[in-house]
RNA sequence: CGGGGUGUAGCGUAGCCUGGUAUCGCGCCACAUUUGGGAUGUGGAGGUCGUAGGUUCGAAUCCUGCCACCCCGACCA
């Protein structure tokens, strides 16, 4: 394959999905809008799965599923929802085909579905509708549960893994008896959301609340995690809703407290989805390729024998590769062996450079006289030779080293890229030739908010939870304001 | 969905203006020599030129519709 070249710096866009198809992660399909993910890519996102999937167990959440249609009917009874998700619902209005007159196949007109069915853009209708026969009394809750699924909103414009029509995500809806109790389960998934991003992607988030403009379609409030990219757009990472009674009423989901008394019941979502993944490869990789943390790394380790002309030579070269493969793997190091002698270890190391592999190990004849090997980490572009004494207590030492250096460094990139500004110009000014977050003080009203997004296409990512109070005056109204919030242009 | 652009072998491309059945590189197959940063040579395979029509003796090339993708908007996880 030849490989194309798309420096980051000058064409991001370009370079994202070129990384993206060159980097075997994934491909457009022969459906609009929609994609295949490659194993590669695939094998990324199980990673995700598995690392989420154990933080929700260990909060107590159990995972169901849920259909993938919804009737049209639910989405009408909770009036905030319809008009959120209305305009992009795919819908399914008839159940068979036939044979037409001249050979076609075309829709049975005689098949139409008494009530057409919505595929899902989310499942809180669906949901709320089968929990209204599950909770009875108090002893019911809270439900904490979680579904993996697919779900699709008909987008005007996609882009792979930021935006696709169909996309693969999770999403959590719990049930609980108190206000607070809901509240808290939120804030419990923000964090979880939170930690998941900064540790086992490596990017740093702002964890914050949505304004009201652009809160969820039906929550009262929504928190969320919002990450910058390279190119200084911010992305949405993750959302955990507090929902209030809004489903309970539209569904009519009561149950009776010990007092014997109706009560509705209290509710939120959360959820990710594979837009992690345009998260993670905007947020580290560079014009070699893609950089994965190690946590994520399908492939954390490749060891590649270099091979020389005398046979007996090779067999000594592959036989110490092999044993140094054993050795990681005894120690849980996700490590594999490129013995193929028809491509030169010179292509093997580009093409693992391409594909992120954080550590590569290069053995040739040189080693095994030496008892050395060739270190390479994918972050810095660092080569070392070493010893291959306790050589896996050393790569498991390099890994962890490079899981926290990739974190610090896009940690560091947005810091850099937060700018405090104080007044109309001084905002203008950073948006116009910085890129990233703008620290700004915002009277608190949509009005304004939808003023400035007008002016400048800048929109309000959130209000930060770890934000101080402090008194100022909104940067377009002047009107008093006691925090900052953070403005970006964002996927 | 509006404006602009692109579509030729698995990938990247030339040819299109000025019509005559397609160029080059990588990859692929075989053999040999190679192997510490994308190897070299020789031989070979692979294309209904996005798609459906139209004009023409003849269309990758001209015209029309459609589809897909990219960029900029509007919408959004």
């Amino acid at each position: 394959m030849e490989i194309k070249k798309v420096k980051r710096s000058e064409d991001y866009s370009a370079w994202y999905n070129n990384l993206v198809k060159q980097a075997d992660l994934a491909e457009h399909s022969a459906v609009k809008g929609c994609m295949v993910i490659k194993p590669y890519g695939y094998a990324i996102w199980e990673k995700m799965q598995a690392e989420l999937d154990k933080r929700f167990k260990d909060t107590g959440h159990q995972n169901a599923y849920f259909p993938l249609f919804i009737p049209k009917s639910f989405f009408s009874k909770e009036a905030s929802h319809v008009d959120g998700f209305a305009k992009e619902c795919a819908v399914v209005t008839h159940y068979r085909l036939k044979n037409g007159d001249d050979g076609q196949i075309v829709v049975d007109e005689d098949a139409k579905l008494e009530e057409e069915l919505i595929v899902r853009p989310t499942s809180e209708t669906i949901i709320w509708n089968t929990y209204r026969d599950w909770i009875k009394s108090h002893r019911d809750l809270p439900i904490l549960v979680n579904q993996w699924a697919n779900v699709v909103r008909w987008e005007m414009r996609t882009r792979l893994f930021l935006r696709t029509t169909e996309f693969l995500w999770q999403e959590g809806h719990t049930a609980h008896a108190t206000a607070e109790e809901a509240i808290a389960e939120t804030k419990q998934m923000l964090e979880v959301y939170a930690d998941f991003a900064e540790n086992i992607l490596a990017v740093p988030v702002v964890k914050g609340v949505k304004t009201a403009n652009e809160r969820f379609a039906g929550a009262l409030e929504t928190y969320c995690i919002e990450g910058l990219m390279q190119d200084g757009k911010a992305l949405q990472m993750g959302t955990s809703h507090f929902l209030g009674q809004n489903f309970a009423k539209a569904f009519d989901v009561k149950y009776a407290t010990k007092e014997n008394t109706q009560e509705y019941v209290w509710a939120t979502s959360w959820g990710v989805s594979t837009r992690l993944m345009g998260a993670l490869i905007m947020s580290h990789s560079d014009d070699e390729g893609l950089v994965l943390p190690p946590n994520l790394a399908p492939i954390q380790v490749v060891v590649v024998p270099i091979l020389g002309k005398k046979e007996e030579e090779k067999q000594l070269v592959l036989d110490k590769a092999r044993a140094i493969t054993s050795t990681l793997k005894a120690k849980g190091i996700a490590v594999k062996l490129d013995d193929r002698d028809h491509v030169s270890p010179g292509f093997k190391f580009a093409d693992y450079e391409l594909k992120g592999v954080p550590v590569r190990i290069a053995i040739g004849m040189r080693d095994v006289q030496n008892e050395t090997v060739e270190v390479a980490r994918r972050d810095t572009k660092e080569k070392q030779v070493m010893s291959v004494v306790d050589i896996d207590t050393k790569i498991e030492h390099l890994l962890a080293a490079i899981q926290v250096n990739l974190f610090q460094k896009a940690l560091d990139f947005r810091d850099d890229h937060i700018h405090v500004v104080n007044n109309w110009d001084e905002f203008n000014h950073a948006l116009e030739t910085k890129t990233g977050f703008v620290s700004a003080h915002w009277d608190g009203t949509t009005e304004t908010e939808l003023k400035i997004k007008e002016l400048t296409k800048a929109t309000i990512r959130c209000v930060p939870l770890n934000a101080t109070a402090e008194n100022g005056v909104c940067v377009l109204t002047g009107n008093p304001s006691t925090q900052r919030v953070l403005f970006a242009k964002a996927y």
